[in-house]
DNA sequence: ATAGTTTAGTTACACAAAGTAAGTGAATAG
DNA sequence: CTATTCACTTACTTTGTGTAACTAAACTAT
């Protein structure tokens, strides 16, 4: 792992994993597609910043977004390749969070 | 992995990790000790930031601060075990991030 | 007919976090 | 006497986030 000043894991945190609630919406869309009032519910983020971070990831090719045109709307969310992808980095944070956070 | 509402991935983000430049302090910090004027030159930290989240870091035991009394002065920041745990996260989000970012 | 409910947002505003630039102290060098 | 170095602070501006209220459109209950 090489370590210059612009690094692409920094890269990889402030664009996308480094922004408030994305991880904690990539963690609930590891478990199957979910509509936008089940990940209000599920995480703490409000539905201005999640509506914004969700567009964010979609922009960034980590989930696609699918709507219902019923009444009143349904729209579900997923995670890509891309997305599902970030779940050893995930995994990872849980072990050392079990570890080391009271 | 148990995914509550307030889980301990979300924690981790919260409290350390998702905070500004953390994740890129803590891996210049990984090729071993350095100084305040090092890890100025190698993250795009300023160091009004940079000197506010090494503290967070060494309140939450991430990192150690060591005084030598000289003039003008020098303060080493090394990892703690806590810190240097956090190296297979950013392994993976290394492993990521040049699969996936341009 | 009118009022209330639901979903997936948007808008407006207050406050907190981050970016930028300049300043500080204390010893040494010129 | 002035300049330099390092590890910070301080002051100020800009950006990001939290909170609450508002919207459309169709269905349901009164």
């Amino acid at each position: 792992m090489q370590v210059p000043r612009k690094c692409i894991v920094t890269q990889a945190m402030e664009e996308i994993l480094g922004k408030k609630w994305a991880v904690s919406i990539l963690l609930q869309l590891l478990s199957g597609p979910k509509r936008f009032c089940q990940l209000e519910e599920d995480t703490d983020a409000s539905g201005r910043l999640l509506s914004e971070r969700l567009k964010e990831l979609e922009a960034a090719g980590m989930v696609t977004r699918t709507i219902y045109p019923e009444v009143p709307p349904r729209v579900v969310y997923e995670l890509t390749e891309k997305g599902k992808d970030v779940e050893p980095i995930i995994e990872q944070i849980y072990g050392w969070a079990s570890k080391w956070l009271r």
